[in-house]
DNA sequence: CGCGATTTTGATACTCATCAACGGAAGTGG
DNA sequence: CCACTTCCGTTGATGAGTATCAAAATCGCG
């Protein structure tokens, strides 16, 4: 059985988790903002009103698609999104990864639709917010309105990974240490991971060659710089990936 | 005598234009779009006491610097506005052109510092809006904050242009019939326009050296697509030049 | 096992950056 | 008015980096 896509909003509450995990959910992005804020315990309680958890999605399973109304944002509590667009030509072009705390659907607002592709890149589970009720809470709340604004800005100008003129050294490095220090700060493991996602698909992000993701990967490992087996990874030197993505993290 | 940095408040408001001019101004995208949702006229009096006029800033000025507290955005009212950063090899990366109607310092609330320095391309002429301010009224409108949404979130992907991996023909293409369209849309001229940037400025901006951005040029102009002279350019054959950058903009 | 997808490895081609040199426009000072 | 300077733009020759094409190796899975 497989979830229903992020659009459709859930017809009662009973399909979240039971209340207390939902409560305390601390991979929610918004919640735990606010909590940090230290907000009264009512508007809390409206936030938490319209959160829903769905999920589990499974691999390959659309979350949601590039036309789909847009009603909701969904903080990613568990597993990989990817998001992507097919271009005129029918080509894939991969837009992002979200991993465990971050946010997707952010730039559906303005068009009012998703413009563009979700799908599970393994089993994930989200926390979907309706984008209205927040907007309308967020004019009761302005703290969570700033966190909203917040969320939004830190979005622009998120490109630069895949923006600059970088060599594919670099480009590859700076995407194995940004994934290393997404999970680092979720309280995972930054140093040994799992890739979900396949060379295609990074290369496709990177705009390189799936072949010269792979030369890059070797050269590391050659290098001394990384452990590579097939998609589980391990960080032998992080002095030495943080030099080489230093031009492209701008550090 | 120059204008003052963006993020220096006006002491007072003596200092903008005659508040008629204000009342009307056409290139004030909140006030337009405010308008254009018929909002209470009391609301737009409080969203017009805090918007400021400020310039004129000549060519080179520094509208505000990376690192400079944020304490305003501010809509393009004429000229162009070019953002960059330096890298730590000290080289310059353009990170996009603003052109009257659009906003600037979108992408600092989050770290609440400008992350990228802003200066003046020609004669250039701005509508600042002190941020918390403008927060605090978007939650008394909401529609006012729903056009913020609406702008943090356009400028998420908006940076397809200069991330895909396309030829140097496409992306210089694409640039130009943005720049076209950007400009039509605010009712100037899109068939025939001054480019107020350097053949570097478009090269580092597109990521490409400023050698191929001529020869891009010169090839467009023998296929009798563009008539270029310097920085005047007409465009002749809009249906090529779309073709070109279809890819790109994904048309 | 055997099929398909993924990854790796090798050989070649092509786009674009780089280097170098020149031309031209605008501004400066005599 | 005329050198002189400087910045910008153009043009040509060369090379580096990566895509592309082709094929073998490896893994997962029915």
């Amino acid at each position: 059985m497989s979830s229903p896509r992020l659009g459709a909003s859930l017809p009662n509450p009973a399909a979240t988790d039971d209340g207390n995990e939902m409560r305390f959910c601390s991979t929610c992005a918004f919640s735990a903002a606010c909590l940090d804020q230290g907000y009264d315990k009512a508007a809390l309680g409206d936030l938490h009103c319209l959160v829903e958890h769905v999920g589990p999605y499974h691999e390959g399973d659309v979350i949601f698609r590039e036309g789909d109304p847009f009603t909701a944002i969904a903080a990613v509590r568990a597993g990989t999104v990817k998001t992507y667009v097919i271009d005129n030509h029918g080509d894939e072009h991969v837009l992002g990864f979200f991993l465990p705390g971050e946010v997707i659907g952010l730039n559906a607002i303005h068009p009012a639709r998703y413009p563009c592709n979700a799908v599970a890149m393994d089993t994930v589970a989200l926390c979907r917010f309706s984008f209205p009720q927040m907007a309308l809470l967020a004019t009761r709340m302005p703290g969570l309105q700033h966190q909203l604004f917040r969320l939004l800005s830190e979005d622009i100008g998120k490109a630069a990974l895949v923006a600059g003129d970088y060599s594919a050294d670099e480009r590859v490095s700076a995407f194995l240490l940004t994934v290393s220090r997404r999970l680092a700060a979720r309280g995972l493991s930054g140093r040994r991971f799992h890739l979900s996602m396949t060379r295609s698909d990074i290369g496709n992000y990177l705009r390189l060659a799936p072949e010269t993701v792979s030369r890059v990967l070797r050269r590391l490992q050659n290098d001394g710089i990384l452990a590579v087996e097939r998609r589980e990874l391990e960080i032998l030197d992080l002095d030495l990936l943080t030099a080489l993505a230093a031009s492209v993290l701008r550090e």
